[in-house]
RNA sequence: GGAGGGGUGGCCGAGUGGUCGAAGGCGGCGGUCUUGAAAACCGCUGAGGCGCCAGCCUCCAUGGGUUCGAAUCCCAUCCCCUCCGCCA
């Protein structure tokens, strides 16, 4: 959410980032239920204050023993009253449209980022490692995972359908130790507290971190009740301390979290059909920040950095975009995205994505920070971003560690996490 | 699921139709004292909105209602706690 202020005074910049990202919004009848709120909230006002006056009057009158007199002055409050529940309930429906419109206004982004229209149009910043050359074909882990037993979509269909995959044997423990060796990393190395939250949040949540109202769509949500699975830990997490007012020490406060995500994917039939790309639950250990807001930015640098530890550490060749304009998120100022190679696809692939929201999710949240040098509560800055998806990254190691044989090696880091077990071969699976 | 109890400022906690935006305490800020600190003492200290200002209006879980007037009375909803039931 911007700040109203905005709206008011610079309606033409809020109207050029929509036409950069691309996007609809309703910005002329936002400005016009502004307006007309705030006259008819003079209005009531007024009239509030005239019957403030006139109650105390009446209360007065009581204790002076006229009784006559302020049973007299009764009607005239009385009808004061009715006028101001009309008025009050015009203004009020006018608050809520206007509350409503604010919601479906995307975030403003930086100067830095690049105005485009899909994701061809972003940047690329830096690479990492180069794409092997294996001296055969590699296979997809479609394929791979189901030859070595570890990876089953078919039965995965037959208990809950397309876009759900189970793990076997070595495929649940590699799984596994990817969670581990990434949690380990972050709060061991990198200065994260590990949380573990619940999976199913509530609508305010959702529209705290910008999900809501504007992608429902995409969300799963429990039937007859204000639930939905969570999209990304994203949502917990960062309403942690929703509606709280943190002392300035406690900045910047950060968090890792291990959880699953699910999401409808509406809108994407017969985007990346096969494998484990695109599912409707996968795993991810998200990263949190809510940091000072003169920091922000150089926050965001440093957790694309943690984020980019992992795939260092696990010898992934990837590469750093900043999204374009018209590919970024409804609630990021900035984001990198992190693409790790993929070679049974023979090309990069989004496996991280790093956003600054400055104070955009704070002031949907009201996450606020008492500053320590006195003055008034502040919004906090809040970033994240993932430090892996976990799916694609079980994706990433399969495809690159795959060996001519059709066995796959362990990454040097994962052994310790999975009983020293150094390469993945068919023969290994009962 | 059943029966009770309860949601008040950054935190704890009092309040019961009118001078209550709310006692008291803690915390925070400033000061006195001190070489410095602690202690003690004194003072200040909630948030949001509208308005050019003066100022006005909201806010005691949320939403309705009663009343000239609601933190206070009534109804509904949500959440928390205790006990019982059920369960991992």
């Amino acid at each position: 959410m911007l700040p109203r202020e905005l709206f008011r005074n610079e309606p033409d910049r809020i109207r050029r980032m929509l036409r950069d990202r691309h996007t609809e919004a309703d910005l002329d009848r936002l400005l016009e239920v502004d307006g007309a709120w705030r006259e008819v909230l003079v209005r009531v006002e007024e009239l509030k204050a005239r019957r403030n006056v006139g109650s105390k009057e009446i209360g007065a009158l009581f204790k002076a023993g006229e009784r006559r007199e302020a049973e007299g002055r009764k009607a005239e409050m009385a009808a004061l009253g009715e006028e101001i529940k009309a008025l009050e309930a015009e203004a009020s429906a006018l608050e809520a449209e206007l509350a409503a419109l604010e919601l479906t206004i995307p975030n403003l982004f930086d100067e830095s980022v690049p105005v485009g229209t899909d994701e061809s149009d972003n940047r690329v910043e830096r690479s990492w490692g180069e794409p092997p050359d294996f001296g055969f074909e590699p296979k997809a882990h479609w394929d791979l995972g189901p030859e070595l037993g570890i990876l089953d979509f078919e039965r995965a269909a037959k208990i809950a359908g397309a876009r759900f995959a189970v793990l076997r044997g070595a495929g649940a423990a590699l799984e596994r130790a990817l969670i581990s060796y990434m949690l380990d990393l972050h709060t061991g190395k990198h200065g994260y507290t590990e949380v573990l939250t619940p999976y199913l949040v509530s609508s305010e949540s959702l529209r705290g971190t910008g999900q809501l109202p504007k992608f429902e769509d995409d969300l799963f949500k429990i039937e007859g009740r204000d639930l939905y699975l969570i999209p990304t830990a994203e949502v917990p997490v960062t309403n942690l301390h929703r509606e709280e007012v943190l002392a300035e020490e406690q900045l910047p406060t950060r968090y890792c979290a291990f959880t699953p995500c699910f999401r409808a994917e509406a809108g994407s039939y017969g985007k990346d059909v096969r494998g484990l790309i695109r599912q409707h639950q996968f795993h991810k250990v998200e990263l949190v920040q809510l940091v000072h807001p003169e920091r922000s930015w150089e926050a965001l640098e440093k957790l694309t950095g943690h984020a980019e530890a992992v795939l260092r550490g696990l010898g992934l060749p990837y590469r750093v975009v900043t999204l374009c304009s018209g590919d970024l998120g409804f609630s990021s100022a900035k984001t990198y995205d992190l693409e790790v190679w993929l070679p049974g696809q023979n090309r990069y692939r989004e496996i991280s994505s790093c956003s600054n929201f400055l104070d955009f999710q704070a002031r949907r949240a009201r996450i606020r920070f008492k500053p320590s040098g006195g003055g008034k509560a502040r919004l906090v800055h809040t970033l994240n971003g993932s430090g892996l998806a976990i799916g694609r990254t079980l994706v990433a190691v399969l495809e690159s560690y795959q060996q001519a044989d059709g066995s796959v090696l362990v990454p040097e880091v994962l052994r310790p996490y999975m009983g020293g077990l150094e390469r993945i071969s068919p023969e290994a699976e009962g």
